[in-house]
DNA sequence: TAGATTGTTAATCGATTAACAATC
DNA sequence: TAGATTGTTAATCGATTAACAATC
């Protein structure tokens, strides 16, 4: 356990965890690499060994324990810690994700929001209260959230992305179709491009 | 030129474009694979094996006419070439990318949304005339939209892409966390997985 | 026990990087 | 011409797949 783990593992990680939740919904008990395959589309080799990369977490002759497994990625991916995050920019973006997405199911716990506009600070949203941005600093070093959701104008994103990574932020979701480049500061970036996203699928369209 | 193209290239192309655009922007007019890299974080080597699977866009000695490389790629993605696409599901989601979101400039011209709300069906929004869902079918024959955004509850997700895969559209931009199997059906689907994406950050922030 | 299926090593495949002759 | 930088081939690296002994 715990060999070195691959970028694309880490990318299939969240994946195992749906379809794994999925057959505990469905009431499936246990699973062989094969069939988990058939329905994610990969290979039982390559779902052995992405396991591997965290345990034996199966048993010869009998396959995986769905539940067990389940917990286990959850486990490995942190989604059982609840770390605090907070939103910059409250936009229609911003909203959507307050209203619709589902934080907490991620390993988060969203905190604050943060906005400019006088039409959404003071304002609650899907429950999550928005602040002044001018209140970013205090606020940040009180309750030390881990995560930042950039849901703000491009033009502002880069400077954001300083700030955050200055008051000791360690993950930056990014909704901006920007590439944020903070060098030496310890932040991970996860990029939301949406842009990037349809051009790919404009060129499958047109191939 | 047409070599084999990777995957992991494709998704490279819109983040050329991107730089280059911005380039642009900047008064840039040649630039070498060198720099771009320094740039984009990649690595010179890289930048020419990619351009190289497209055809010999530089010029020994001088290195890449800015603008030309970018409408190069522009036109290797079909940016130019405005197919149309529809909207399935105009909830928050889908309201924050018919008002913010820009689908011209990644290849696309999104001719109609569709949802069953009496709040949406029939009014505008973007510049979008919602219809009611029963009428996509007569909707989809005759006007032939290669794309469909699907921004419609989870549930209704799987019949909503069999559905379209029927009547023949090309491209599904899936915004429900749901893997969509259209086995048989030539239909290329790119997934915005948010849920996927924020655990992938999860993981890196719990390292 | 016999059958099934894992964990793990070895083989293959593909993508990235390095090197350099071609040439602007 | 000399310097710069590409296009392209070869070398390296890493990820996926195959194979199989271990074992439940």
């Amino acid at each position: 356990m715990d060999k070195k783990v691959s970028i694309a593992v880490v990318r299939r990680l969240p994946k195992y965890y749906r379809h794994l939740d999925e057959l505990s919904s469905e009431g499936v008990a246990r699973i062989s690499s094969g069939s988990l395959a058939v329905r994610m589309g990969l290979t039982a080799s390559q779902i052995r060994q992405d396991l591997n990369c965290f345990g034996g977490f199966g048993q010869q002759g009998y396959g995986y324990n769905v539940e067990r497994l389940r917990d286990e990625i959850a486990s490995i991916l942190g989604l059982d810690r609840r770390a605090k995050a907070i939103m910059i920019g409250v936009g229609r973006i911003g909203k959507a994700l307050l209203y619709n997405f589902d934080f907490r199911l991620c390993g988060f716990e969203l905190v604050r929001a943060f906005d400019v506009s006088p039409d959404s600070v003071g304002r609650s949203f899907g429950g999550v209260m928005t602040a002044h941005i001018g209140e970013l600093e205090e606020f940040v070093l009180s309750e030390r959230p881990q995560c930042a959701v950039l849901t703000l104008p491009r033009e502002n994103a880069a400077t954001m992305a300083s700030r955050l990574a200055f008051l000791g932020v360690k993950g930056i979701w990014n909704f901006t179709n920007v590439d944020l480049h903070l060098d030496g500061a310890a932040v991970w970036v996860e990029n939301v491009h949406f842009a990037d996203s349809l051009m790919t699928l404009c060129y499958r369209i047109n191939e």
